[in-house]
DNA sequence: GTTTCTCCATACCTTTTCTGCATGAAGACA
DNA sequence: TGTCTTCATGCAGAAAAGGTATGGAGAAAC
């Protein structure tokens, strides 16, 4: 059974008479016979009953012709999915985010990327960097959000955004009442810092910044994730540098501050990565997206 | 896009592998080629990428595949239910009945039916006599169930059940404690009676036994149906004559007695009527079921 | 009752489309 | 570099679909 026999057979079956439909196909009446006589053949049903008047459905063929109204509508919803799809517009897009990188810069860009193409569907996954390394080369992602990642052949990354270091800290401590806090002061301070194994790069950022101002940190408790780190600096475990956009996370007793005398250098990268030469149009609708979100979001800085 | 085309997709996108592929599907490789392109061509998407290793799917060509196998089930099943219902074991079919046909054996043999072709959708209709006509040769039902159809050229009438009548009484008449009521006695008692409008054929039959009794009835009330009249009987109007199926009727207050010198021809007869020379499967199936019934039915009243 | 008209069916030929074979081009792998 | 695998292309043959002409059967009109 072809979509051309079925195509021809509801025209009849529509219009009642193999004249009229033939016209209306754009063929001429006798291969119309054929066709019909042989969709027959191949369902071994007698779908009309031959009248003087004209073809009239039987009940198989009643049946028949709302099933190949189905069928035809899917057919066509199927071509213009697969074209929407083509275009990026619509499917599926996997991406991996850390465990805090949920926060502020990351939801505003999807909710963009929604409205944007409302019709592609985001699964988020939650990993850490080396899991979405992994995760990237196998194809079970297509974009990966983190911090800081080291340059690797098969996979571009892409500067989101570029945070200045906040100091979290409990608003009892002095610190939360100075006006001006300098980074040499933190010395005085216990500090809660991520554990190396989690975010070895952080750590080493925070230790060499501590270095060139002349001291050693003194480290009261390593954590896994900024929410646990804030939420130790809350309970009066230290202070806690963390990135701008983990401010947004407010907890009872913890104030933000600046520090005045930061170093240039002292930010925190989030990226995006993927597949290098990734040609999918999703990935494309997606970094398109998140490059108009980069430029917004500068234009909003300078402002 | 024709099936044909659809399934060397499907079976490309499966393999990734044109030359596997063409096997499967009993080609050869170069053909299966073309028709991959033009498929592409005619959607104006690409759907596979092409590599060293084999044939890639694209995002939208993992999007069709899954649409084409849709298309493929829905296919699948559209043929299937056209042979089942050209063996008359799908379908609705439209049955008429009058207002009190639907006691005793009209939801027996129903219910037989539907045992025999559960796939068969039957669509109930409540219609009288003329009406019924008037709908068959519309062809807006198949099957229509009335009592004492006169014969016409187009429509084809069968006995269903020929039923005695039973006589119901008020239990407080002194009819309801005899052991043995002859019809003559009717003359005695004020009676309950179909209007003649309703159900003329059922009006003269009673009226001419009352004639061959010799008396003429004291006719208190006429009603349109059966229930009206033995609620009626309840309420002390009278006794009325009712069909032997009318006593799965139990209304409080009404007993249901034989007479015993009832004449051969005081039945009511059950027909089934149906359009003359209709070949529908569904019809063929549902006499099948009748006749069935009606046997079973008569070994039932031999025992 | 015959004619005419309207349908669908069949015969025969033309045109289009699909298929198979042979072969080419390009990247992977040893 | 040679070989292997994979997909792409040219050309001829086969199959399927389409067109024209015509037949046959029933309904409607005269």
């Amino acid at each position: 059974m072809d979509l051309r026999k079925l195509r021809y057979f509801l025209t009849v079956a529509e219009e009642r008479n193999l004249g009229r439909a033939a016209t209306l196909l754009h063929i001429s009446q006798p291969p119309l016979t054929r066709q019909i006589h042989q969709l027959e053949q191949e369902l071994g049903v007698q779908l009309f009953n031959r009248t003087p008047k004209g073809m009239e459905l039987t009940e198989a063929g009643t049946l028949l012709a709302q099933e190949a109204r189905n069928i035809f509508s899917l057919v066509q919803q199927a071509s213009e999915k697969t074209q929407r799809a083509s275009q990026g517009r619509l499917g599926r897009l996997d991406i991996a985010v850390f465990g805090s990188g949920v926060l502020d810069t990351i939801p505003r860009l999807l909710l963009r990327f929604k409205q944007d193409y409302p019709e592609v569907k985001v699964v988020l996954h939650t990993m850490e960097k080396e899991e979405q390394i992994q995760a990237l080369r196998q194809h079970r992602i297509t974009v990966g959000f983190n911090r800081m990642l080291k340059p690797l052949p098969d996979l571009t990354s892409e500067l989101v955004n570029r945070e200045r270091l906040l100091l979290a800290v409990n608003e009892n401590s002095p610190l939360a009442t100075q006006s001006v806090i300098k980074f040499r002061e933190l010395a005085d301070y216990p500090m809660v810092l991520f554990s190396s194994s989690s975010r070895p790069n952080f750590v080493d950022k925070v230790m060499s910044l501590c270095y060139a101002a002349g001291f050693t940190p003194e480290i009261t408790q390593e954590v896994g994730d900024v929410v646990t780190g804030v939420s130790l600096v809350a309970s009066g475990f230290g202070v806690c540098l963390v990135s701008k956009s983990a401010s947004s996370l407010s907890l009872p007793g913890v104030v933000y501050r600046e520090i005045s005398d930061l170093p240039e250098n002292a930010t925190i990268d989030l990226s995006c990565v993927f597949r290098s030469g990734d040609d999918s149009r999703l990935l494309t609708s997606f970094l398109e997206t998140l490059r108009n979100f980069k430029r917004e979001e500068m234009i909003g800085e300078v402002e």
